[in-house]
DNA sequence: GTGGTCTAGACCACC
DNA sequence: GTGGTCTAGACCACC
């Protein structure tokens, strides 16, 4: 995984869990990587993965069991939450770019719609 | 101004004077500010400043005389392409992110009309 | 201040500061130490002494100010939330240490009793 | 057992002692384990166990017959004041801790009668 | 000056 | 093996 310098490592690897579990590729009741085997997969320090961990237990999205690992322990409400607030800002964002380029409402809808029809052509 | 550590400061330069340009706060014939006047007010290395006014004299964003200053010498027909490919950029990392959140095309659009009939009201 | 072993040393500060705020040795407004002085002062390190901060931050009794330090924040409620948790905490702690000596619930009031008329006599 | 790391364990090996022959569960003339027994029950080093033990029969609670073993010699006077010794130690603790955080004596005292009236309803 | 992040590594408790 | 705590110290951003 690469990380932009310009957000902390351990939001990002919340981030990519959130993401993860949202597609459902991570389900209540997995366990997840060790803070170790996950720290050497990603080459961070075992302490920044811990902090991720911590935050996302905090969260209610993970259950740590001392000795055993730690488990997926989010709620299909907490996701869908997790869900909107994560498009609420992908969209904010978005949202903010194209007006800074002057472009309008319907503009920015038309080149969406666009965008889909030449998606589906491919 | 503030930078990504995550991107080349010269790039984010350009970047800023290219939406510059769309807006219409700069226009053909303007001059812009003498490199160590914009290094100073954005606190980089006037080095850095003269790449990323090499680099916009390149692209036949700005023209520098001698002596005089560095001027904008965009054409509107150059402008548009920049507008639309800075646009595609926002649009294409947007909907990869809303996807990577498993939305549908209709889904992204409706949060998006939904978006902007809450900024009506505000 | 001296820390039990058996406990996480942050615990111990936040609990510290817990007690201050209940007896009113700290109100909302008031600055605290910065992590550095705080550490000097305990002799505990300086990353020990922010999680202490930033837990307590998570649970809305300080806040903190980038540049300018930590300030009390908290609410009147939550604050008589916490005087009734640790009080409780106490009170179950003791009640058990007694019931395994074998007191039986009138011993153990009666015994207080004794030991605040003694109180008041010296 | 669990040995709390801010007290020495020969202490805590000796309180767990007194409590149980408060409780009666040892009796004068009941024979308790050997030194080595008792140290790999509780997993510790024997001379640990020792100096428990040698304090014990100091205080005339316990005597050590040669080649028989350790034997409960407690006589029902040393119990009483054992008892009383340990129930003053909780009691001073607790009301320091209530104290700590400014409740009154009649708050503490009516906090414990709540607190037994809601065991009664368990 | 302030707090925030991260690394490297020790040592502990629980399994 | 697992996670939890702590130290020492670097480097950064904000004031």
């Amino acid at each position: 995984m690469l990380f932009d310098p310009a957000m902390p490592i351990y939001i990002q690897i919340m981030e990519d869990f959130k993401k993860k579990m949202i597609r459902g590729e991570l389900k209540t009741g997995d366990k997840i990587l060790s803070q170790r085997e996950y720290a050497k997969l990603v080459k961070v320090n075992p302490n920044t993965v811990q902090r991720a961990y911590r935050e996302m237990e905090m969260l209610n999205l993970v259950e740590t069991l001392r000795g055993q690992g730690t488990f997926v322990s989010v709620t299909s409400a907490k996701l869908g939450e997790i869900k909107k607030e994560m498009a609420q800002d992908f969209l904010n964002t978005f949202i903010s770019e194209m007006k800074d380029l002057n472009y309008s409402n319907e503009e920015i809808i038309n080149l969406l719609k666009e965008a889909f029809k030449e998606g589906e052509q491919e």
